[in-house]
DNA sequence: GGTGCAAAGTTAACGGGTAAATATTTGGTA
DNA sequence: TACCAAATATTTACCCGTTAACTTTGCACC
C-alpha cells in the first residue's frame, strides 16, 4: 500500500528534483558496480577537464554551476586520490589551474560509456520530441530562477 | 565571456538537475528573505505533515523519497527547533509518529504562498501542455531509474 | 516457547552544498 | 606612490544524502 510512486503535480517533487536524483543515484551505482571509486560530483569535474584541461577553479564554478567553496573541496578530494593536480597560474597568482593526471586518462571511456548507458535506460520510451521539450522547459526554468 | 548559460544536451546538467537546483535555491532565498529559518528539506517534511499529521518516519521516507537515516536527522533538527515532536506509537513500539507542534501552524500559509509564487515565477512563459509533458517524462524517467 | 527473519529507527563516517568571514593578488585611480 | 575595489581561493560552521553496522521490536514458523 505504501505507493512509492512519483506523484504528479507535487510541488516538492519538482523542487527537489526527484527524477534527476534517481538518475544520479543509478549512475553512482553503475560506477560502483564497475569498480570506479568516484562520485558523480567528482566525475562532473573530470568531465569538463576531459573537454578542456587546465581550467581555473573559477571557470569550473561557472561550468558546473557550483559554488567556489564546493569546488575547493571537490578539487581537494579529487587531488587527494591523485586524479588531478593544482598548478599555480603564471599569469595571475590568484589563480589555480586544474590539470588531469595520467591516472585520470583510463577513466574517461569507461565513465562515458556508463553515463551514456544510464541516460539511455532513463530515457527509454521517451521520444525525441519530448526530450526537446523537456530541455527547452529546463532552459527557461533555469533562466527564470537563477 | 564566461557564459553561465544552461547548456542544452549536456549529460551532466540533466543528471545533476541544474534546473531544479536553481528553483530550490531560489525558494530557499525567498524563505530567508521572509525571515523563515527553515531549510527546503525541513519544509518538505512539514509539507507532508500539514497534509496528514502524525505520520511515521518510515511513511515520511516513502513520501519524500528519502533514506531512513536522512529522515532521522531531519526530524532531529526540526524537533530541536520545536516545530515537530516524536511520539511513540502505542500499536507498534518500533514506530515513531511525528506530530506538528503549535509553533508550526503559522508557517503553513506563508511557506505555501512563497512556494507557489516561486513556482509561478519559475514556470513563467511555459504552457500547460509543456508542463504536462515534463511531468509525464519525469514520471517515466523516475520509473526507469529507480 | 524458541529460532530466525524482517521492519523501524539510530549512529558514525564520508562526501557534498551554502553562507560568511578571511587572505592574497590584481588593477585602476587619485 | 598609496589606496581601494574587485576577483580568486580558502576556511569554518552548519545542513543534507548515502552507506553500513547496529539495536529494538514484531512476526511467522516449526
Amino acid at each position: 500500500m505504501s505507493n512509492n510512486q512519483f506523484k504528479r503535480g507535487e510541488l516538492y517533487s519538482v523542487i527537489n528534483g526527484i527524477a534527476s536524483t534517481a538518475v544520479a543515484r543509478r549512475l553512482q551505482k553503475n560506477f560502483r558496480n564497475a569498480g570506479l571509486e568516484i562520485t558523480i560530483e567528482q566525475w562532473s569535474i573530470l568531465y569538463h577537464l576531459w573537454k578542456e584541461d587546465g581550467l581555473s577553479q573559477q571557470e569550473l564554478c561557472t561550468r558546473t554551476f557550483r559554488d567556489k567553496a564546493s569546488i575547493t573541496r571537490l578539487i581537494d578530494n579529487i587531488e587527494r586520490v591523485g586524479l588531478v593536480e593544482r598548478i599555480a597560474s603564471k599569469e595571475d597568482r590568484r589563480v589555480n589551474l586544474v590539470y588531469l593526471t595520467d591516472a585520470a586518462k583510463p577513466l574517461q571511456e569507461a565513465t562515458y560509456n556508463l553515463a551514456n548507458q544510464t541516460m539511455n535506460e532513463a530515457l527509454q520510451g521517451i521520444s525525441k520530441e519530448e526530450i526537446e521539450i523537456v530541455k527547452s522547459v529546463f532552459q527557461r526554468v533555469y533562466e527564470n530562477s537563477k
